[in-house]
RNA sequence: GUGCCUAUAGUUUAGUGGUAAAACUCGGGUUUGUGGAACCUGUGUCGAGAGUUCGAUUCUCUCUAGGCACCCCA
């Protein structure tokens, strides 16, 4: 068998996945890490839970189709229908459900699981992606709105992101609900179509979306647009009639405004089109938006699920929560310039002149990393200046050159490449210049 | 999932029906204990498979992957 020109295993990632390199791997654990500061700085806990889980969890929620058709399901060899998780609430869900009588509530609890979903690849829609997702459990009222929108703000602010940079939309099921369902009384088909056609006003032109309005809703499409195309919030709800059902969500989000504000979080505003996709949204939803006139685009969401807890047959349990892909923040950083430029991965990198002096060098480089920092010893063989053109190349800081002198003395010289200077010191010293 | 476009060195791209080029990167070398430079040099079965042809990287088909739009939206 010949196998080295057939069957050539290609060395391409699975279609839709990303692999890691180090470099990748340094900005994906620099936005995790930002993530968790700022979501740990409001005292949330972290959980965690397998990709896999049983399939129904998501039938139960989205239906037979969206199962099949949008996420990884498949057998396994008992014969149960496996899932990898597309979304991560369900899953959070479950595991409170599951214990809902041992805990005490409010629970605050996020993760950063990598999520999964069958789809078409493109730019910024990858098959497997992370999404931190910040939860809390058993707030019925609104202070667990305004915590959640403040993480939301927090992160972003944390990110480097400035609040002119990007906008809090802010909407409310309540009021969608009221408006499609009663002030219209538009069939479960048609309401869905209107709101689909509201996420995506700005995508088609004017005529074409006052058309099709047109043909939904005939008598009334006048009043519809016009109330779409309110300009604040005071237009929007004047235009309304004094309903009690719908002034819940009213008064709701007027008190979130101002609370936010109080928190100095001003790039709040009143959003009467926006929808997001799910449908298990109970009360306020959001959105984060660029506001870069280059791109405008949606980053993240969340909203308040007071209902989703009923699945599981337990008792219902109110939850407000966001989740943040972390495809699209990258993409976000990127065009503003908030990556941060490279970490080295070590601090000191020490150069061997001979072979005799490796094990000196070995031993050097054990006792320095008892001061937190980080060492690699160079065992390549290669000339000196090769040596110090590695150490360059990978950006590490401080090099020292260990040969037959240093081995007999003890002492060395600590160079910081950017500057070209040299110390004199020993190992008992070396922490004073590294940490400068 | 549907339609359209793309695929050449590690990367970005040029090019031709007679088996390929540039820039940068990377590896090796030229100064025998001190780098960022200069110079020399190496690397490709032209995404995979099949067909047309004397001959295919170039034309055709299938597949794969990526991008754009639709769909969907976490």
């Amino acid at each position: 068998m010949s196998q080295n020109d057939k069957q050539k295993i290609s060395t391409e990632s699975y279609k839709g996945v990303r692999d890691f390199y180090p470099a990748d791997m340094a900005i994906q654990n620099y936005i995790f890490s930002t993530m968790k500061k700022a979501t740990e700085s409001f005292g949330y806990s972290e959980y965690g839970a397998s990709v896999l889980e049983p399939a129904e969890l998501y039938r139960a929620k989205s239906g037979e189709e969206i199962v099949n058709e949008q996420t990884y399901t498949f057998k396994d060899k008992g014969d149960r229908d496996v899932s990898l998780r597309p979304e991560m609430t369900p899953t959070v869900a479950r595991m409170i459900a599951a214990r809902l009588k041992e805990f005490s509530f409010p629970l605050r609890w996020y993760s950063i699981p990598n999520l999964f979903r069958y789809e078409k690849p493109q730019r910024g829609r990858t098959r497997e992606h992370w999404q931190l997702n910040v939860d809390i459990f058993g707030v019925k009222n609104l202070n667990a709105d305004v915590e959640i929108i403040s993480i939301a703000s927090k992160v972003m602010r944390n990110f480097g992101l400035k609040d002119t940079d990007f906008e809090i939309k802010l909407n409310n099921r309540k009021i969608v609900n009221y408006i499609l369902n009663n002030l219209f009384v538009l069939s479960e088909e048609n309401s869905q179509k209107i709101a689909k056609l509201i996420d995506k006003k700005n995508k088609i032109s004017e005529e074409d979306f006052n058309s099709i309005i047109q043909e939904i809703i005939p008598e009334k499409s006048l009043f519809f647009i016009e109330l779409l195309n309110s300009k604040n919030f005071e237009e929007f709800i004047s235009k309304l009639p004094q309903e009690a059902s719908m002034q819940e969500g009213i008064i709701e989000i007027k008190e979130i405004i101002n609370r936010l504000e109080n928190l100095g979080i001003k790039n709040v505003v009143f959003a009467q089109d926006l929808m997001r996709g799910f449908d298990y949204y109970t009360g306020m939803i959001f959105e984060v938006f660029d506001k870069n006139p280059e791109n405008k685009r949606a980053v993240f969401g969340g909203g308040r699920y007071d209902e989703l807890l009923a699945i599981f047959g337990k008792e219902v349990v109110p939850a407000v929560g966001f989740g943040m892909g972390d495809v699209v923040i990258k993409d976000i950083l990127e065009t503003y310039g908030l990556l941060p430029k490279i970490i080295p991965p070590s601090n000191l990198h020490i150069c061997v002149m001979d072979e005799k002096s490796i094990g000196y060098a070995q031993d050097l480089a054990q006792n320095i990393r008892e001061n937190e920092i980080k060492v690699t010893v160079d065992y390549s063989g290669k000339k000196i200046g090769d040596q110090i053109k590695y150490a360059d190349k990978n950006r590490i800081p401080f090099i020292i050159c260990i040969g037959e002198e240093e081995v007999k003395t003890g002492k060395f010289k600590v160079k910081e490449l950017s500057t070209g200077i040299e110390t004199e010191t020993t190992e008992d010293e070396i922490y004073k210049i590294i940490n400068l």
